[in-house]
DNA sequence: TGAATAACGTACCGATAAGTATGTTATTCA
DNA sequence: TGAATAACATACTTATCGGTACGTTATTCA
């Protein structure tokens, strides 16, 4: 019984994703998430707790959503090698076409939070390593298919692949001439071999 | 004439640059900073300015130290492939020495304000292109000696390993396995060839 | 040696932070 | 249909934020 909830839990934990996402934790403000989200201060708190459960909700949705994109990024392009030149150069076209670069909402919380706070140190971590299988997966279908070496450490390729996207994905918050990125790109991708 | 200063400029703005590196901009308060620094509060405003011009000047004086740091680093070893392998190890092996990971100065700030400042965005621009500048001279020193192929893309390879480097630095903020990184480096170190 | 001046410590400023108490409105179910 | 209850908006609390006014102490140079 009771009043009805006015409000989409979904709808609002988006927004305050975005909110988190565009500024980190501590430059955003509860009055900066009120006026994002459409509700007020005590829905806030009674729909999603404190300020940092409601940051950890929102990571959440973002890394559950990021993976199963990513996922389907690669495995629905019959070429391995295809499927991460398009991904990687997706990644970087997609942040040079915004005004600003907010880069992703996992790498900023590993930068932000994960060296205080043991919680974000382990879903990041988590989430990272997360998406190495999924690259892992890839290059081994890759090998199966004959597109890559035998040879190849899928593994540690993987990994390989995955620390370079970090780097391309903060190295961008910087601005660098698209050349810079570019050539990056081309350079890893000589890993698939 | 008048009183003469009672602190060492350097000292303070030393303990300054530590505070940030460790915390963030956000995150650090002014009365982090006056305990932290050892002087009160009008110390800080009369001889660095406002919060965020002690920070410029904090992150200054981490960028040009590291600056020099690495071009020695990488100069002082005769074999170029294994001057970049002992540099990469190092960078590990000290993250992981440490109780908890501060990373680098500059790659926080390029997550925290970067996107937010362009201020920011061209400082930690610089340094990146700058440390990458390094990297080439080396890799050119290499392809001169003969230790590397001479078609290699001198260039193109020094902005891949510094993407790489970030991405290194970045990951290990959420404290992956041990063996995760030395991968990592195994793999990307094979780009020089 | 004393007037001028700059660094000092203290104590304050208004603004804003995160979080909550409280009274009102809407919905439910006995 | 009315007592119970949950979501609502408003307004508040305490603490801390970045920044500064002001009176004191130490140094300098005429």
């Amino acid at each position: 019984m009771g009043r009805t909830r006015e409000f989409d839990e979904e709808k609002v934990l988006d927004a305050a994703m975005q909110l988190f996402w565009e500024k980190g934790y501590e430059a955003t403000s509860l009055s900066d998430l009120t006026s994002r989200m459409g509700i007020q201060r005590p829905s806030i708190y009674s729909a999603f707790g404190d300020k940092k459960e409601l940051f950890e909700a929102a990571l959440r949705k973002y890394t559950m959503s990021r993976a199963s994109h990513v996922r389907t990024r690669l495995q629905n392009n019959p070429s391995v090698k295809e499927a991460f030149r398009t991904f990687f150069e997706d990644v970087v076209a997609e942040e040079y076409t915004e005004s600003r670069s907010r880069g992703c909402f996992c790498i900023n919380t590993m930068v932000e939070l994960a060296p205080h706070d043991e919680k974000f140190e382990i879903l990041t971590r988590e989430h990272q390593m997360y998406l190495s299988v999924i690259f892992q997966e890839t290059i081994e279908r890759g090998i199966q298919s004959g597109e890559l070496e035998t040879g190849v450490n899928a593994k540690a390729l993987s990994q390989a692949l995955i620390v370079s996207l970090i780097g391309l994905t903060v190295i961008m918050k910087s601005r660098p001439k698209r050349s810079f990125v570019d050539n990056t790109i081309k350079v890893i991708l000589t890993l698939l071999k």
